[in-house]
DNA sequence: CGGAGTCCACTGGTCTGACCAGTTTTTGAA
DNA sequence: TTCAAAAACTGGTCAGACCAGTGGACTCCG
């Protein structure tokens, strides 16, 4: 194996085993190279590994520093191997919302068929306490009301794989990012898809239940995809070979 | 942002948009130090980034390639937090069988409209490789089929949620189901289910595709459940990793 | 004395060119 | 034609130089 991979592991290991603590400083890479005599270059890719894995940060002109956990990683469950996606590419975020699209629909299709007089119970309470106040405002509502939903589908795994995706959504998106946008005409189209969705549900119509929970969803993603554009980092959609040819020169 | 950042940032980009598919070859360090006019030594700190993030692989005298999308496919074992649904309720494969049958059909969906030519070259291949050997005994090309379609749908998490229930799934179900049964009606209908999703897929027809997707998947699970109810024991809890290691060869 | 610069010794970031070590292709002799 | 040596790739490591932020110490002036 490589010096630098070793290096990396060790590095990693010593840190994980709790002999370098978070904020920690760790030594320069001078230091470094000439303490585990190898050269600076060997300690620098192991150094760059250990950043694109999120272990250690590095700041030029101060030194590389242990990387501090995340603090909600034990409370939400596990570390998702799918988060080192997202650092950096907000282009994740929709193919996120794209799979929930998808799912929300099956979830509200599934509810709309199998929901107990118990889950509409529990459906309607957390539908009336949504339109008692500003849905925008109120995303723990808002989850509240969705999650009532997705539960009613009485699978287990929807339930699992959809709360995954919302934690993961909540750890990258900027703080209830509908604050942001408290515009009330995008407010009564929300309120106007609950309701949508809810009365389908109820009355256990499964297809129209599934449009109305998707268009919902899709509704939410264009207009994080519209806010995105007006925030400047432009987003891009499906490529062709048009955008690999510009390294795609060497192999076939 | 440093140099080697960009890069390594630029290069994840358009791997996850599709310009580089998995198993591809990247460009050797010198070209693309050549190519992007930087030394060779950002080049491969950029790449050790990557590498690091599991994006691609290198290898000594051959090359850097891209690695697969799948992150737990070859990881050190890292326990799912689904698993502990299946204890005591092997029952729910089957809301696992009604999830994947909405991913499975959304994954050809967007695979039918992002294709790219790598993309079709590579399921293309893997379909030839299936035609020829019987599907039921092969659940390796199987199962390397369905996996070039969904990557061709360059959501990478779509990718991993599908990935992790394919994995739940052989950890639960004994291994090759499908060779228990080796009914020629039943192959048939298969191949036939395969070759139409395969064609839609390459035709661009996201309808088509996800229609025979998603009629594959519910073919599967209702096979699946009428062998259930025929009596044959075919849920099983592995006793332990090592057990579960022998089903990980299995597929759909 | 106290503040405002300047300077210098750190830190990481990049470049160059060389050489070592695996892998693949080409070549040329048997 | 066959097959082994050689050349031409690939990544891995090394050396030393210089650039670019950071922060502390040490002036120098008010």
């Amino acid at each position: 194996m490589a010096i630098s991979q070793e290096i990396s592991y060790r590095l990693e290991r010593l840190i994980l085993d709790g002999g370098l603590a978070p904020e920690q400083k760790i030594p320069s890479e001078r230091q470094l190279a000439t303490r585990l005599g190898v050269s600076r270059a060997v300690i620098r890719e192991a150094l760059h590994e250990l950043q694109g894995r999120g272990v250690i940060e590095t700041r030029h002109g101060k030194g590389s520093f242990v990387a501090s956990m995340v603090p909600g990683a034990n409370e939400l469950g596990e570390q998702s191997p799918l988060m080192h996606l997202f650092e950096g590419h907000p282009r994740t975020l929709f193919d996120l919302l794209e799979v929930r699209e998808q799912l929300e629909g099956q979830a509200a299709y599934l509810a709309a068929q199998r929901a107990t007089r118990l889950d509409r119970h529990r459906i309607t309470k957390a539908f009336r306490a949504l339109e008692d106040t500003d849905p925008l405002s109120n995303a723990r509502l808002d989850h509240g009301f969705h999650l009532a939903i997705v539960e009613a589908s009485h699978n287990p795994v929807l339930v699992h794989v959809l709360n995954s995706l919302k934690n993961m959504m909540l750890l990258t998106v900027q703080a209830s990012v509908a604050n942001l946008n408290p515009r009330e005409e995008m407010r009564k189209k929300i309120v106007r898809q609950h309701r949508q969705l809810y009365e389908a549900v109820i009355a256990g119509k499964p297809a129209s239940a599934q449009k109305a929970a998707t268009a919902h969803v899709r509704f939410v993603s264009e207009a994080m995809r519209d806010m995105e554009k007006e925030g400047g980092t432009l987003i891009r959609l499906p490529v062709n070979q048009e955008a690999a040819n510009e390294y795609s020169r060497a192999g076939t």
